[in-house]
DNA sequence: CGCTTGTTGCAAGCTGTTCGCAACTAGCGG
DNA sequence: CCGCTAGTTGCGAACAGCTTGCAACAAGCG
């Protein structure tokens, strides 16, 4: 189902903004603070105003096709496409490179917390600072 | 060590400000928001600016004495005393409540990212957004 | 092809945080 | 106990990120 069709079928058109930022995120493959999208998006059509980019970002949220991560760096939150999986970030202060991770860990800690805590998590968001491997510690 | 001695021996001065937050944060235990902790100073003392209070926060930051944790929760950065425990942070999308916990699966996390990663993790932020205990699900 | 209703661009507005600057004061040295 | 000086403050303006009210506009159903 096409991005189009999606939208529709949930009572919602596509729009020019709407069809340039879908190709941003696919195309960029996510990590992106909405100023960069709405940056791209500009390129592509000077038109397309910033809130129509967040608008769109809300909307595309709340189908459930990308998800909005704060990874705290810089006070600017970031979006990627939503895929099932559960993943994490890495987040390197040297090279400044945040790096998307899945793993069985988001997993584990879901089930820890409901189990030694009664905690029933929605969302878990994991994400470390420090250096990656190709910037080995100084 | 007090606060007072503690400020002086790396070249600072204890002020009022200084002073107020610091009760703030000692008293209140973490999970503040600058706002909040600018509020409780005020209440105590109207004369203190808000910008005293942010620059006040860096400083206890750089010297290590609190830790900024961004929750994500509404854009607003949250401040806790920096202990050297590891901890997590649970949310409530119901209650609104923001928990605090120390348990090994922080620990457990940097193990992880470090063996299959290579990944020396600095800091770890672990936030879920969730139902608490209390609130169980509708 | 026309109408209805979801969308848009714009501009103003809001929250959280930072900064420049002149006035002020903590606390060291006498 | 006092004076000096460099670290701090309060203030207001500025800034970044994001949201919103509104009138003009257009997607796409029939």
């Amino acid at each position: 189902m096409d991005i189009g069709e999606l939208l529709r079928s949930h009572g919602h058109r596509l729009t020019e903004p709407r069809r340039l930022v879908w190709d941003v995120l696919a195309s960029a493959g996510g990590h992106l603070t909405a100023g960069e999208i709405a940056g791209r998006v500009h390129l592509a059509n000077p038109d397309v105003n910033v809130s129509s980019v967040y608008r769109t970002l809300g909307l595309f949220a709340d189908l459930d096709l990308i998800r909005e991560s704060n990874l705290g760096v810089d006070g600017a939150a970031r979006w990627e496409p939503a895929h099932p999986d559960e993943h994490f970030h890495l987040v390197c202060e040297a090279c400044g490179d945040v790096s998307h991770h899945v793993g069985e860990i988001v997993a584990a800690t879901r089930a820890h917390l409901s189990t030694h805590h009664g905690f029933d998590a929605r969302s878990i968001e994991l994400v470390a600072t420090g250096r990656c491997d190709a910037c080995a510690p100084a």
